[in-house]
DNA sequence: TGTGACATGTAACGCGTTACATGATTTG
DNA sequence: CAAATCATGTAACGCGTTACATGTCACA
């Protein structure tokens, strides 16, 4: 149940909704954590009943209304124990990997193809990224953000996210270029020669 | 629900009983996807069911029996088509990064601990990938197996999870040292100076 | 004699995903 | 006039996790 703490986690950084947080327009927990809209109204509401997070109504003009929330003391309290308390192992669990382990026995062409996509979208997220961390170290060069800034949690994270982002960019941009040209070699053998 | 699908996949490699796909003794998914054996157990049996995989009782002596899974044509069929649908986007979800979103509102401590392990942890997954390539590319050079071998998806697999271990460590190490130097920093502020 | 490996399950619960529902306003 | 954005939810379903259950054999 991690949700909760990545919530508390985003809140940290100000007041955000529902809607804000789902379009992970913020800082950082969209690149390691994900979630649906629906997931995040439901756990705020959850969070709210348990006293973790308060929530104000903001009346708007020529919009919906929203409801804003900030961590409360239990919900710092929460956080903490929750980074105290020892971690789960990560893994990566990811479609296109099992069908590039599949890929011998099927047909090659769609994988590479879906490889090549993803590679597209893992240099996009670099891009984000990186104009992300810009915006979050201001003046300073990287090495002196990092030693004297006050929230360095989110361009901590941002950091394994990039780098995360162009692993996956290289490893595709390869695995697909090495199927390819298996299956041009495999064709010019079943050609002739 | 890639899970079937990832046990199809690693089913290419032979014949496999719940239990050894369960350890991940085998070829590389575990590296990507990991699974309880509970899930493992439902889930051949459902493929069973549906005839995707063929699963024969091997009796045995001095202990329990076991039941070994094959693909079947309809299983190979399945993956064909999974192979051709289009992936989702994967992104990392993972408890320790949001501690570390969170580090700036929590007691660092535990958190450059967990990070201090988990780099330790993924150090030791580097070595056992590096065992399985060698493994999995015999006598021949990384290029030319990939070249030439006739089941390259896991060794491309377990590349993708070498470089993502590697990472991993690396990151976590930094982490770790940077919001050490900032606590001792801080503890020096508050004594004198 | 007890711990760990081998081997396979059932049951309950909770989280994540998909589908559905509502409704105003801005933009093309 | 249609589509996208803002804004919040409900309901159903399925997968993943945790806990529980069973029994043999090898090894220390």
């Amino acid at each position: 149940m991690a949700l909760r703490h990545a919530v508390l986690a985003a809140l940290l950084d100000g007041e955000f909704s529902g809607y804000q947080l789902a379009k992970g327009f913020d800082i950082g927990v969209a690149n390691f954590w994900h979630a649906l809209p629906q997931q995040l109204y439901a756990e705020l509401s959850r969070l709210e009943g348990e006293g973790l997070v308060a929530g104000r109504e903001v009346v708007q003009e020529g919009r919906p209304n929203k409801r804003l929330f900030t961590v409360t003391d239990a919900g710092l309290a929460e956080l903490e124990s929750f980074a105290a308390a020892a971690a789960k192992p990560s893994f990566i669990r990811d479609d296109l990997l099992v069908k590039v382990q599949a890929v011998d026995g099927v047909d090659a062409a769609p994988v590479i193809a879906q490889l090549r996509e993803r590679a597209a979208v893992a240099e996009a997220k670099t891009e984000v990224l990186g104009a992300l961390l810009r915006r979050l170290r201001g003046d300073l060069d990287e090495d002196e953000f990092l030693r004297t800034g006050r929230r360095i949690g989110p361009y901590l994270t941002c950091l394994r996210g990039l780098a995360f982002e162009r692993e996956t960019r290289e490893w595709c941009l390869r695995t697909a270029d090495l199927l390819a040209r298996r299956r041009a070699e495999a064709a010019r053998g079943r050609a002739g020669g």
